[in-house]
RNA sequence: GGGGAGGUACCAGAGCGGUCAAAUGGGGCAGACUGUAAAUCUGUUGGCGCAGCCUUCGGAGGUUCGAAUCCUCCUCUCCCCA
């Protein structure tokens, strides 16, 4: 199967120009998407178009990501997008660094001939001179042929303006498609399908200056059945640094997909074969409740960018949280495996002499910690029946005293049906 | 530079002198149902010592018994014309 037959398979085309993939099947190519270096660490956005390299790379292409340095720095128009801030150096190579880290989980950077590569715009663009630009860039496409496009149109027509450094994105991503095609002989850019216009002024700009070919691909975009954004939950984004989205965290992200997004989403960032994949839909279909789709999904992704220890624990984790957990067997666990299992839950501190003294529920709840914001919100939840201590429901009378205490230190607290919270108290 | 419109809770958006902690929708959160799903239904969505009080409607003053609502100045945003 080739590259983009597999891509097809899993539903990661949306748009492709004519040729690719004779293109692909002519000669090895190297292809690149582009990635915004806004963070230390990508989150699971990335991952689409990261996948799409790691696809490219096993069919014997060679991947480049470009850390978008420079255009980072402008802001795309396309969708929209609020102004952004105009990152330093030290922490662009900071970001591109951490960053290329977490690639390396994807991509192989050490292969003799197809290598993955990472590249920074800014390394480019920086000594780009206003005028050369102009000269150089600038002069080979029309403000007509600019305008014409989708992202600059509904601006346009939006009527709230579109400012000229905006305008002008889609050539700083254009001279990056023409200057790696240059220097890197790459032919193709691919990326979410809001980028369909960006990456064509770049085969229109290679076209009109070198007269050479190039190509574009793009998928389409992660949507969730509900409609909602992909990859966020109310915390934010789900990121593969361990520290901003602890690995249970991560894992539960994809475990809690609904059955629908499971379907699409274990194609999208699993490498598992067709094969496996109709099976394993084949066994949702018939014994739903017990998830096969959502748990190879889990696995995989989280063996991939945490580790399989990481992964084992997260396991367990759920399995005491949502399975078969009760107060008693929270009372027997050890303190090893209590905080094995709680790693990455927010946790507090409480001293003792106050637990001994007794602290009422709104108390405990939004004044010695923070797990509510205010102690009104704390009485509603504690009438609705929300809360839970050590897996059992409580109401709104109840106090914390010495008899909550598991191994004699510890509380867990559950906010509704999946939110945990650790109490320490010393 | 000239003219116009407007800034209301997480967002969108009503309210235009008291009955406004502020309609409605979306979103969020929770409950029921379930499979830690979807759909649906219900509750809730400023703070507190919660039948009461306190702080909110861009900012600062003012009029009034009483202002999100009226007046003055400031400020920001958007649109149109030059």
């Amino acid at each position: 199967m080739n590259f983009v037959e597999e891509l097809r398979w899993r539903g990661m085309i949306h748009d492709m120009m004519p040729g690719t993939e004779e293109q692909l099947s002519k000669e090895h190519t190297a292809a690149y998407v582009g990635i915004d270096p806004t963070a230390d660490s990508l989150h699971i956005g990335h991952l689409v178009s990261i996948m799409m390299l790691k696809h490219f790379q096993i069919a014997g292409h060679k991947p480049i990501a470009l850390i978008g340095g420079a255009t980072g720095m402008i802001g795309d128009p396309s969708g929209k997008s609020e102004e952004r801030n105009l990152l330093d150096e030290p922490t662009l190579r900071h970001n591109q660094e951490c960053i290329k880290v977490q690639l390396q989980k994807f991509l192989d950077f050490n292969l003799e001939s197809n290598s993955a590569e990472i590249v920074n715009n800014y390394d480019w663009m920086k000594e780009f001179s206003f005028l050369s630009f102009l000269r150089d860039v600038g002069k080979h496409l029309t403000v007509n042929y600019m305008m014409a496009k989708d992202s600059v149109k509904k601006r346009l027509d939006g009527g709230n303006g579109l400012s000229f450094t905006e305008f002008t994105y889609q050539l700083v991503q254009g001279y990056d498609f023409l200057h790696l095609n240059q220097a890197k002989n790459c032919k193709l850019q691919m990326g979410g399908s809001d980028q369909w216009g960006n990456i064509t002024t770049g085969t229109e700009l290679i076209r009109r200056k070198t007269g050479g070919e190039a190509f574009a691909l793009t998928c389409p975009l992660i949507t969730k059945a509900d409609g909602g954004k992909f990859g966020k939950t109310e915390s934010g984004n789900i990121w593969l640094d361990p520290e901003k989205t602890s690995p249970y965290q991560f894992y539960q992200f994809w475990l809690n997909c609904s059955d629908v997004d499971a379907e699409k989403y274990i194609k999208i960032f699993t490498l598992l074969d067709k094969e496996t994949v109709e099976k394993l839909v084949a066994e949702q279909a018939e014994a739903a409740h017990l998830r096969p789709l959502q748990k190879a999904l889990a696995k995989d992704i989280t063996i991939r960018v945490h580790g399989e220890n990481e992964y084992n624990q997260s396991l367990e984790a759920s399995e005491i949280l949502f399975g078969k957990g009760t107060t008693e067997t929270l009372h027997k666990l050890n303190e090893a495996t209590l905080l094995s299992v709680f790693e990455g839950v927010p946790q507090f501190e409480v001293s003792i002499a106050e637990v001994e003294a007794g602290i009422s529920m709104p108390d405990f709840l939004a004044e010695k910690t923070t797990i509510f914001s205010s102690k009104g919100e704390a009485r509603r939840m504690l009438k609705e029946n929300g809360v839970a201590i050590n897996k059992e429901k409580v109401g709104e009378d109840a106090t914390i005293n010495k008899s909550n205490l598991l191994n004699n230190k510890y509380i867990l607290v559950q906010k509704g049906k999946k939110n945990y919270y650790l109490v320490i108290v010393k």
